[in-house]
DNA sequence: TGGGTATCTGAATAGTGTTCAGATTATGGG
DNA sequence: CCCATAATCTGAACACTATTCAGATACCCA
């Protein structure tokens, strides 16, 4: 199946039997893989094997296959949160066009993301990792970063105090579901700004 | 692993040797297997035993395990648009009223298929299945439903014609969306119902 | 320098997808 | 009715997988 070998680790090529911090370069190896094969048809001995360590030397830093999987997947939601937060603070100033702007990178960031790696984001949202109390913490913090810039359209009176109340709600369950709904050919990628144009006509009215 | 041994299939215990129609029967025996240990970590060889038939009879009928898979994504996929026709056609008349609850009823018949069985809602939706021409075309069946449905709403007047042109997208992005975050942990069971409330608020403004 | 400990290896076990030669049964034509 | 042919299924094999564990290795601190 693996039709070209894959060179060893970066940092330590070939080091003295204790590889340097190996738990970094195993989730890096994990990384790589996921992204080319997929969240399903990981293979532990894969990830062992490009680091180049025995596969039993994972199992002193995870106690599972699901564990390192889990493990990769927060590891993933805190780049994805980083992510969004160079987005938004890329564009400045305090006018309704850049909390506008703002509003839709934020959503853009989010697709982006998923579209130039469907498999990373599989396996973020498709059951793989347990999240217990991790993952929610990243979510709720990308989480806050939307409820900002909704304070922000409100404040410059682009959206309605009705649809700031249910603006976070609707723009991410939207954005995430389009993200799926594309990467997995249901839905055509043009349809993601015809969205955003849809949800920024959405959050202006909504007044009874 | 598996604690207790599940019976053979129903419709032919011990038949001989021929088994009557096998393609249906290890349909079932791997959705079974599907809702309960989720689409990965589905064995091939746990299929072929749960219906009594060697490993590798399900080769006469799938070229793969991951056509299989992709088989019974097609047939869920088929499932859950009849799921919808039953559940906008309970609820009759042509009133604002009735508009009302039949737009309802599509988004949480989504979300209640996701939520009870959330390993095949992530078969379906997690790039386990390869769809070629096959889950679009009933995809496109369930939107027509949706699109149909906001139809009723604009001749209602219960939503205006400007969301009207946005209503399939944001409502179906967003349904698919919240059922994700909802089935992954990351959202609480009770957003879902505010999130009807937000989209019903949504679609009657959008206007200028 | 030596002892203790964290780290990693090698081999073994049980289970996986997949292939293929051959056994078994159904089916249709004489 | 019977036989040849085709469809269907089996058994064993291969390469691969996760996981365990006794033991080898190298680091670190006393």
């Amino acid at each position: 199946m693996s039709s070209s070998k894959v060179l060893k680790a970066k940092s330590a090529p070939r080091e003295n039997y204790h590889h340097g911090d190996l738990e970094a370069a195993l989730l890096e190896a994990a990384v790589n893989l996921v992204r080319v094969n997929g969240p399903d048809h990981l293979s532990l001995r894969a990830v062992a094997e490009q680091v180049g360590v025995s596969p039993s030397a994972v199992y002193h830093y995870f106690p599972d296959k699901d564990s390192l999987i889990s493990a990769l997947g927060d590891q993933l939601f805190i780049k994805m949160s980083e992510m969004q937060r160079v987005a938004v603070g890329g564009i400045r100033g305090t006018s309704a066009r850049a909390a506008r702007l703002r509003y839709r990178e934020i959503g853009r960031t989010y697709f982006r993301w998923a579209n130039s790696e469907p498999n990373l984001f599989r396996l973020m949202f498709g059951g793989f990792c347990k999240i217990e109390k991790r993952g929610t913490h990243e979510s709720e913090e990308a989480f806050l970063m939307l409820s900002k810039c909704l304070d922000d359209l409100l404040a410059t009176g682009v959206i309605t105090a009705t649809m700031r109340r249910y603006g976070e709600l609707i723009s991410w369950t939207a954005v995430q579901g389009a993200s799926t709904l594309i990467i997995e050919g249901i839905l055509p990628e043009e349809a993601f700004e015809e969205l955003l144009d849809g949800l920024e006509l959405a959050m202006r009215g909504g007044a009874k």
